[in-house]
DNA sequence: GCGCGGTTCAAACACTTGTTTGACATGCGA
DNA sequence: TCGCATGTCAAACAAGTGTTTGAACCGCGC
């Protein structure tokens, strides 16, 4: 069972172990089936846990849900990515266009990483499927998670291909974020398209789609 | 009442009619939210027909909704931006590596404008739909649409940017489509990143994120 | 042992879902 | 006009949904 993830609790009363399998569950299922696919008779079997749990823990499905976001967006800002892109060590090496080329590439392969690992992959898929799907809770994501992201590329995206225009920087720098949230998560189409049955053993080609290294303009 | 739209029956005996009246129903309302969140009382009572109406000429709800898809499809295929994709004009001028870029971003204009056509939207909002949120039929509207797309638009990036290996070509052309497919659907991410309430009045902008003018590797 | 707040449980509730039913309306040829 | 196939309709059905209930259980201070 993979239900561990998530503050594993280490003095761990009763209840607190109740809410953070009921949690931890609740993030995988709704993040690989979505809110309305998702059942609340599910998450709680899959907590080994009685329905009415939900109720008294968190008091409906819909706050259930926003629980998760929230424990979604503070882990994955402290832990995941996010902390990866806050380090200084990034912009040190982005003071110059090729510098940043090749700390994007970098900045997206260790996003690409981080995003598959195992214990953070439930987190990440509730954060793109809240994303992609537009979730009741994307505002909330957007704020804590993907908005820093989206600063943190603008800038390196600017250096890298001497855009100047902010807006523009900004539009280029969500959509090399939209490209890897999309192809992490549309796996059925990687498959089809690619004939790639996962996403973790093509992370150095994904690299190469989302930002070239040989450029249109030239070789 | 935009149900106007899916080949208006000229001719129109009764029983056609309302065939017509409940895919058209069903495209915008799957489109919209999707097969679960979608329910048969919502399609009959937006085509002013009774609940039973789906069992006698479709059988099924996922019968209706196969229908559907293959609806979407012969539509997309025929008069959509498959059809524009089809015209030999776009060959000519994608002989030189800078021809083939011009080529890039007009295909990626007119694949915009045509997504977001009032006529088409609905069509086109299914078809992504099933392709990101890998829907039940999406393997048959890959064949049908995406399958042409990506053939064409690997082509053309191959001679754009001089890959010369077809598989990475292939993925360079996946993620620039897929780049315009999230583009066009996450409209509150669109909202919230760049302030764009509507993405048909930022289509340049959007072909610039997507295929930029100026490359990294200079100006 | 006793009482008590905190927690868990099986059962039931109210509602929505997709589906089915049987009656009714319509058009058309004999 | 009759018979009949074709469509349509309101009503009901069975299953699944989120939620609520009231009793039972647990651990702890007294």
């Amino acid at each position: 069972m993979s239900t561990l993830a998530l503050h594993p609790p280490a003095d761990a009363p009763r209840v607190l172990d109740t809410r953070h399998r009921l949690l931890a569950s609740a993030i995988r299922l709704f993040g690989a089936h979505g809110f309305d696919a998702t059942t609340v008779r599910d998450i709680v079997e899959a907590a080994g846990q009685n329905v009415s749990a939900i109720k008294y823990h968190f008091g409906s499905k819909e706050d259930l849900f926003d629980a998760c976001a929230r424990a979604v967006a503070d882990r994955l800002r402290q832990e995941g990515a996010g902390a990866l892109i806050r380090d200084g060590a990034w912009r040190a090496q982005a003071t110059t266009p090729a510098g940043a080329r090749d700390t994007i590439r970098a900045v997206i392969r260790v996003v690409l990483q981080d995003a598959l690992r195992p214990d953070r992959a439930d987190e990440s898929r509730f954060l793109r499927r809240e994303i992609i799907h537009t979730g009741r809770r994307a505002d909330l994501l957007f704020d804590h998670v993907l908005g820093e992201h989206l600063a943190f590329m603008t800038g390196l995206v600017d250096m890298a291909e001497g855009i100047g225009d902010p807006t523009r920087a900004r539009a280029r720098a969500l959509a090399i974020i939209l490209q890897v949230v999309l192809l992490l998560s549309s796996t059925h189409f990687l498959a089809l398209g690619m004939g790639w049955s996962a996403a973790s053993d093509h992370i150095a080609d994904i690299v190469d789609a989302v930002y070239p290294i040989h450029q249109p303009g030239g070789t």
